[in-house]
RNA sequence: GGUCCUGUGGCCGAGUGGCUAGGCAGAGGUCUGCAAAACCUCGUACAGCGGUUCGAAUCCGCUCGGGACCUCCA
């Protein structure tokens, strides 16, 4: 398995290349992904990212690699915006429920999770938050302070972007330039505090009113929301590491405020390769809690939803995502999911049908070549809809195994099995979608086949037929195949 | 307005100079008592116009369409 490391390459953001990837220290990997702030409900656009660095995890591991992934909850210091009054979201959100910030936190947090389990999601190694990190951002301010990279104004501390650039590149990952950004900005209230509009908050002063607040040398505030990623990252991943991941719509500006910051307070470059994912649209618009466009996981999974109407498995929705690049935008729609759920299930009985295939001689396909395309298709930045179509490849190749139309000697049968479930299960996250969990069914439903078994021995086609007229009904499909009937729920 | 991305057959979606994925839907066939499933065969698609090249979906230019970011968002 460690024989396979190596060959990886990664669509890097920073330089806009695909890249060989090689970590700082052979054999591990260090992957930081920004994680949701918990003041409302994920949606599924939400979930993609998570989902697509799921599988990164998920392959790194796969790779032989010792990976620690971790993954924040930002539980503080997001501002509603920059402007002077801007409120943190987890703050406002407590105001208007009237119920303690720590719980607006708790209630999303374990939706979140929840949420992420029924994808199939690993957890991180690491989930650490803003909050139980306010004396380490503190520290980072103090720092970049010593730097002479930021300034205190009013018990608030901010960033200075225009000096930073003079030594360095501040839109190094945006690829902006920083006149662009100044004439682009518009005018917001109340930022006569900061020398630059450009400039953002590392520390906030709190109004009295404000109710999630802390003691600092500046007086009492809140952090700013692109430190707390800067901090955790270095804490836990040190000041420089491999991955950074995160939604696409986080390029600018936080991911480009924390490359700054990092490299204000260490002088290094926090991130080798930053890989973003791209956005999932619905009706052609990027799904948005700000604009309204959205899609609760729930309702996709129960079908109580407008925009598709109809229930989704989870992990067919997982698939869907699959079947699409990471770094390519992917648009919900019913007909698409229905094309993906009808492609799932045929391949997942091909994964099932591999189980118990009969062995020949020798195989009549390149098995190790086919094997090998699964691992091309990943080792190309992740390409997992290339992944799918090898895979369908071997599902036909199985098909005809089992029609006896192909043949499969017994190495191959197992290094295939082995390679078809790591891919299918360990590194796409896949899962069976149990279809007879009640055992009794299977009972009955093995009854019922062998009495028409009976029939059709008998040519009694009308009982036969009616039998399976009514398990249609019921919603049980018959399939006779020359070694008997299967059966399956729809 | 600025910066950047994108436009592939009925639908979804890979592919970045020649070898022209895959899934769904559709047509024909094999198998089968019939049906379903499975398998086999079939679509010469790359927004438009021009250019570079022996050769372009793939590179360049223009036009048109879609989107993202520039303010919070995965």
């Amino acid at each position: 398995m460690s024989t396979r490391k190596g060959n990886l390459t990664i669509y890097n953001s920073l330089t806009g290349k695909k890249e060989k990837f090689e970590p700082l220290i052979n054999g591990f990997v260090g992957l930081y992904v920004c994680g949701p702030t918990v003041y409302s409900h994920v949606h599924l656009g939400n979930c993609r990212t998570f989902i697509s660095f799921d599988m990164v995890y998920r392959y790194l591991k796969h790779l032989g690699y010792k990976i620690r992934y971790v993954r924040n909850i930002t539980d503080a210091g997001h501002l509603e915006n920059d402007a002077e009054e801007g409120e943190d979201k987890i703050a406002k959100k407590a105001r208007l429920e009237q119920i303690e910030p720590m719980e607006v936190v708790q209630q999303y947090t374990i939706n979140f999770h929840e949420v992420l389990g029924r994808f199939n999601n690993l957890p991180p190694n690491i989930e650490p938050t803003a909050t139980g990190h306010i004396i380490e951002q503190i520290e980072m301010v103090k720092k970049i302070m010593q730097e002479g990279l930021a300034y205190e104004a009013n018990g608030s501390v901010y960033f200075d972007v225009e000096k930073y650039n003079e030594t360095d590149n501040y839109g190094i990952l945006s690829k902006r330039k920083i006149e662009d950004l100044v004439s682009g900005t518009r005018e917001l209230d109340g930022q006569d505090e900061k020398k630059s509009p450009l400039d953002f908050a590392l520390w906030k002063n709190a109004a009295p009113q404000h109710i999630m607040k802390w003691p600092s040398p500046w007086g009492v505030g809140f952090p700013g929301w692109h430190l707390e990623c800067s901090v955790m990252s270095t804490k836990y991943l040190g000041e420089q590491f491999d991955i950074h991941g995160g939604g696409m719509d986080l390029k600018f500006p936080h991911h480009e405020c924390e490359i700054a910051q990092g490299t204000a307070a260490t002088g290094k470059k926090p991130v080798r390769y930053w890989m973003h994912a791209n956005m999932l649209t619905l009706n052609g618009k990027k799904m948005s809690k700000s604009t309204g466009n959205t899609l609760l996981p729930e309702a996709l999974f129960s079908g109580n939803n407008q925009a598709i109407g109809k229930a989704f498995h989870p992990i067919v929705v997982r698939f869907f995502m699959m079947q699409a690049h990471y770094t390519s935008t992917l648009d919900f729609s019913a007909e698409a999911l229905d094309a993906a759920e009808k492609g799932f299930h045929r391949l997942s009985e091909a994964i099932e049908m591999l189980e118990d295939l009969s062995v020949q001689q020798s195989s009549s396909i390149d098995v190790q070549k086919l094997i090998d395309s699964f691992y091309a298709a990943m080792d190309d930045d992740f390409n997992t809809p290339v992944l799918i179509a090898r895979l369908f490849d071997a599902s036909k190749f199985i098909q005809n195994v089992k029609a006896g139309k192909a043949q499969l000697g017994l190495e191959d049968f197992k290094s295939l099995k082995a390679k078809m479930n790591a891919f299918f299960f360990d590194v796409l996250g896949l899962q069976k979608i149990d279809q007879d969990e009640d055992d009794s069914l299977g009972t009955v439903m093995e009854l019922v086949l062998s009495m028409r078994q009976k029939a059709r021995n008998n040519q009694d086609w009308d009982t036969a037929d009616s039998i399976r007229d009514k398990l249609q009904e019921a919603n049980i499909k018959v399939k006779d195949g020359s070694d008997g009937a299967t059966w399956s729920k729809n």
